[in-house]
DNA sequence: GCACCATAAATTGTATACAATATATATGGA
DNA sequence: TCCATATATATTGTATACAATTTATGGTGC
């Protein structure tokens, strides 16, 4: 392989083998493997891996070395719970710098995504889906709150990939489009909701051990529906 | 100075001395000087450099080395609009979890807090503000939020020590009990507001330049107030 | 005195060496 | 055959060496 890489570029690689389930959650990433790799010596490897431990995505264990997370029941309903509250917050600031520039960009990565879907590149359609929702999330202005969001969002393709059913990936995709034309509509509390509603789904649709926190609630499940 | 301190030690000592503005923005960071003052080689120091820098509390700049970051405006509005956002909505949260031992917790937490105001005690005034807020962002039991919150909070003390003015430190203040009495009542929506409002106290005495992010608004401002 | 350039000192970037630890393999006894 | 132990191999942890770059110093001409 190719020499003189950057840090960034060897970052950005290994996280998108593991966000597009290339690398599964247990995964070894001895330091030397990926140095001869690279064609980088152990250091720069060592300070990659460190930053992905930082952002959850590798576990370091002492005197063992990384390896891709295996994220925790627990870990993982506290990250869908996390976007379930914060990613619907940011739809009214959106909403405010929405445009018709931003619409067509969204429509074009729709297009993309369901281009993936028919070619059946689950690979492609899973970075597509997250890159969705932190995109999305940058246009709210707040880039504190986008930049955590985009980390929630690799983080989930892990949850995904530990977690997921078959169809978890391509079903997720429940049309980001229906989400562009509210938005395009200015339906502030409707957007909300569907984004709610959206990553509820992609929760619900884990196969994690059934806890006080997923109890069915009755009352609500057949409560009238819009 | 001793021998042999682990990596955390190093990271929570430097982070310390930043957040109680020991070390000011833009206070350089030599990676020898600290490697001397740790008794580690520079492999450690680097090590934690690169991870605060991650944090946003160091800024490297290429060949240059690190320095203690310095905030820019914009940042510091997306701080603490981030958390005018976040930790009101973790309230609710919170309130489920409370007991009374909780309650007794925060209490001597806030009587260290008056303590070290007496003893014009800066440092330790604006440590144990932060972790107030953290602390109590942990016992909502989403430990990826509280997370989160906790480095927002390490960063508005920096932010404080950028744009605070003279007594924004114990000012800032406002009595911490009163929230706690709000959540001993059960009063979501009160503590919820008295939370909002705190924070977006904090922001306010902020000498950031006007823009439209907080022009004055005068139909809030003379409305019946409860 | 001040700007400018050359040189020296200090500082960071990167690779590598060696020690410490963990994992894999092989050997011997029950 | 199986298990325990010893040895060998592989892998990580840490310090250090050297190159590359920046910052500081000093001298020269104007």
């Amino acid at each position: 392989m190719s020499n003189n890489l950057s840090d960034e570029y060897i970052y950005k690689q290994i996280l998108k083998s593991i966000v597009e389930h290339q690398l599964p959650p247990g995964a070894r990433l001895p330091e030397d493997k990926l140095s001869e790799a690279f064609g980088r010596s152990r250091t720069s490897i060592r300070k990659v891996l460190q930053r992905l431990a930082l952002e959850r995505i590798v576990t370091i264990a002492p005197n063992k070395g990384a390896q891709v997370s295996r994220p925790s029941e627990q870990e993982a309903k506290e990250v869908l719970n996390s976007r379930i509250m914060l990613e619907p917050l940011l739809i009214p600031e959106v909403l405010k710098r929405w445009s018709n520039t931003n619409s067509k960009h969204f429509r074009q990565m729709v297009k993309a995504e369901k281009q993936a879907e028919k070619e059946e590149d689950q690979a492609s359609l899973i970075q597509l889906t997250a890159q969705f929702h932190y995109e999305l999330a940058h246009f709210s202005g707040n880039s504190v709150m986008a930049e955590f969001i985009e980390q929630l969002c690799y983080r989930s393709s892990l949850i995904i990939a530990a977690f997921g059913s078959r169809h978890s990936v391509s079903c997720d995709c429940g049309d980001h489009l229906v989400l562009i034309e509210l938005l395009d509509k200015g339906e502030v509390q409707r957007a909300e909701k569907w984004m709610r509603d959206h990553l509820t789904h992609i929760k619900s649709s884990l196969k994690l051990t059934i806890s006080d926190d997923q109890k069915i609630n009755f009352q609500q499940l057949f409560s009238t529906m819009d």
